[in-house]
DNA sequence: CGTTGAATG
DNA sequence: CATTGAACG
């Protein structure tokens, strides 16, 4: 992997791409990124950048300056989910970011186009790229990709919904289980940086109305133990690692309602890691400022 | 009907709403409509106005302004063309018309919402208002509204397209001669205006490629002898009556391939009128700098 | 509320 | 090229 990338922007500085209106109204609800943890617990700098964006269609997150963003965060994995396109109807934008992650893979739904989709960028060459959690019953929506570097793997990955009504909670479980196999499975081998939109808020602190949605999609009992099972298999979230108490930390807002500018919203993105990178762990960030979706973009800071 | 309504703008002052660039570029494709006839042959001055438009949906035309165009235009009677949206789903903005057009009536394509739909707004209450054309095999799609005013009918049609490949041709032809028994039913009792998107050229001289459109939707033989049936029933083309020579005279533009620029058009959309309303006839005009849809459109001008 | 592809013109 | 409702979130 490749050494140090450029340093963050001092505090003060202007940010690049920030809402004009990014505030929510009531501070009590707000949530403010702390400055950057630029070491490990045991003093080692960061070597590795990983960035996460569920980006809700891709071109038209071409168009609201997602490329840009990128370019300015320089990540040298970029993860991203709901593309809603194929490798043949990728934005011809992203040939600009060739020069920072040349390395660019994609997967997309078969035969329903416009639906689910993701992509892994690079900046070194993946020695090996796999697609899917190898379960054909799970693997014809584009919605993982694996990526093996030489001291970890990189999984990118968009979780089903179990949609309206919890009429696809079933298959979710059913995913659930065949997604943590494809976790220990890799596990097994090497560490693993599992990045994407997991489709679930695991606690209470992750997101604003918790009592409400004890039955909606992404809160629901089946859906969190399925987070727990994750966690009791030998993995960490790393921003709840590093930030046990911290409170409206949200990933996602629904379009509706103005429910960004409220800050009413959910923690829906992840890294999830292996527990052997634990001491490899520097940061992990929310992006929250960040607009061009409905979910904001996540980052990662490793030193390996 | 109502009385003369108010005069026209002086040539020279500025039009309202004009394409920051609406002449074509070659000057020879371009059509520039003569100043206003205010009077019939026999020198008695308008006292109707009927505007026609096909609006290609009424909610886009209505945040492109088509509302304030109408406000300055003025017409006592208004046919709208391709609302797609039945009367429950007219946007809000028409309440603001009730003022000049308190009398709205509207027809949409049973069980198939944003699909065909027409509209008839009148100054003055109709003595009667009937939907279709009489024929149950066509008047499930919201096509044909007729309004009865004390001297004559006003018909806002918009007649089906033959579809790509011609594939509804047949279906087209069934349409046509339904369609003219119903104006010669309404003929034998009244003189009637016929306004709307008849979905054809007539002749040559009424789109700028005849040869390379001689079995194009639109100016195939079938659909051009369904016009002259028309004629030959009776009635008579307004605007090619008035102007039998006139080039480049066109109500529609494709949007692909910037064909309005360039001017390369058809006149699809017309008035037909009963023949013994010749004589009072004083003009009839097409609004071809007026932008909001891909057609643009028609006022007439009766003494009547 | 906002994205996507489909059908239609 | 541009509009619409449908599915999805």
């Amino acid at each position: 992997m490749p050494k140090r990338g450029k340093k963050e922007a001092a505090e003060g500085e202007t940010p690049k791409k920030v809402a004009s209106r990014s505030s929510p109204e009531d501070p009590s609800t707000s949530y403010v990124d702390p400055p950057l943890r630029e070491v490990t617990s045991s003093g080692r700098g960061w070597s590795l950048k990983v960035t996460s964006w569920n980006v809700d269609g891709l071109r038209a997150w071409v168009k609201k300056g997602g490329i840009e963003w990128v370019e300015s965060e320089a990540p040298q994995v970029l993860c991203l989910q709901e593309t809603k396109c194929g490798g043949g109807a990728v934005p011809p934008e992203f040939r600009s970011l060739r020069e920072l992650l040349p390395h660019q893979f994609w997967a997309s739904s078969q035969g329903r186009p416009g639906y689910a989709g993701v992509g892994l960028l690079a900046k070194d060459p993946p020695l090996s790229v796999t697609y899917g959690i190898g379960d054909p019953s799970h693997d014809s929506e584009g919605r993982v990709i694996t990526a093996e570097f030489p001291s970890l793997y990189v999984v990118s990955a968009y979780v089903p919904n179990a949609g309206r009504g919890l009429v696809r909670l079933e298959r979710r479980r059913a995913w659930d289980s065949a997604f943590l196999q494809h976790l220990t499975r890799l596990d097994a081998l090497k560490p693993l940086v599992l990045a994407g939109d997991l489709n679930v808020a695991h606690g209470a602190l992750d997101l604003r109305h918790p009592k409400a949605n004890a039955r909606s999609p992404g809160f629901t009992r089946e859906e969190r133990e399925g987070f727990d099972a994750i966690l009791g298999a030998g993995f960490l979230d790393s921003f709840r690692h590093l930030y046990p108490e911290a409170r409206n930390a949200f990933t996602f807002w629904t379009y509706l309602g103005g429910a960004r500018q409220r800050n009413v919203g959910w923690r829906l993105d992840y890294f999830v890691l292996s527990q052997r990178l634990e001491e490899a762990l520097c940061d992990s960030k929310i992006r929250n400022e960040v607009m061009g979706s409905d979910h904001c973009p996540i980052s990662l800071y490793l030193a390996v």
